[in-house]
DNA sequence: ATGACCGGCAGAGCCGGA
């Protein structure tokens, strides 16, 4: 079982390069962030004709998440975080695909530092870490994944000190992220590319894909009974050559069945 | 300076992104 998770950055603009990657890669979940449309406006009839059911959290203009299963439709757990009833971004949604937990994650990003959109941020980041700890009482398999916007160490990042200011790498979002991983959650990319330098994200600015500048900030975490059927991890970089490219590329975990 | 791009919304430039 392949669990991918893609920032695609406006799920309509994106649209051919997501059913091209659909097609070509045949993931059996697709896990999706910033899909940038309102409910209405999910192209729900092609991703049918690529061969997938879906679930969706959309929002006018911004943020948006959805998961995708190849031949099903996810059977939805929740949608949004607990702990603050006012916050009406869409962020998050859970699912259940072949008997494991899935959830899209679009965590805030935070800039600038110090402000009220680190503050969310950093609220958000223990809401979530609640909610990953009620599903890991339920002791099933399970895979958080998508865009932290959290770059956990510096070797994840291109020049550490090109990031130094920003809110993907400040203490409080690592430590944050930290604390997900002292639970016990694998960080799926990480465990299977120890010494860093793997990158899931490149600017569109500063010619930074033709640089190889980039960093990591997309990421899938197991809880143990995922973790022990892990048997690989990898970045689909080329994606992020191709025309019209979100500014991520995806990844993606293979589980033993 | 790494150094000037994207998508969405609206119907021009801004906002938000990271």
């Amino acid at each position: 079982m392949r669990i991918a998770t893609f920032n695609i950055n406006g799920i309509r603009a994106r649209l051919p390069r997501l059913v091209e990657w659909l097609t070509e890669t045949q993931p059996d979940v697709a896990c999706l962030q910033e899909i940038k449309t309102q409910d209405d406006g999910f192209p729900i009839k092609d991703i049918e004709e690529a061969g997938y059911g879906a679930i969706w959290h959309g929002q006018k203009g911004f943020n948006g998440v959805a998961i995708l299963a190849r031949g099903a439709t996810p059977a939805e757990v929740t949608r949004g975080l607990e702990g603050e009833p006012e916050d009406e971004h869409s962020r998050y949604i859970e699912a259940e695909v072949n008997g494991v937990r899935i959830a899209s994650i679009y965590l805030p990003n935070g800039n600038p530092v110090p402000g009220p959109k680190f503050d969310y941020k950093i609220r958000w980041m223990a809401r979530l870490r609640a909610r990953a700890a009620q599903i890991w009482a339920e002791e099933v398999p399970a895979v958080l994944a998508g865009d932290y916007n959290v770059i956990p160490f510096d070797r994840d990042v291109w020049k550490p000190e090109a990031m130094a200011s920003d809110a993907l790498m400040q203490p409080e979002s690592r430590t944050a992220y930290k604390a997900m991983l002292a639970d016990g959650w694998t960080d799926a990319l990480a465990s299977r590319h120890p010494n860093g330098g793997v990158w899931t994200y490149w600017d569109y600015q500063m010619n930074a894909w033709p640089r190889d500048a980039g960093f990591r900030i997309d990421h899938l975490l197991l809880s143990p009974a995922a973790a022990d059927r892990l048997v690989d991890a990898q970045v689909d970089k080329i994606y992020r050559g191709r025309e019209k490219a979100s500014d991520h590329a995806p990844v993606w975990v293979r589980l033993k069945d």
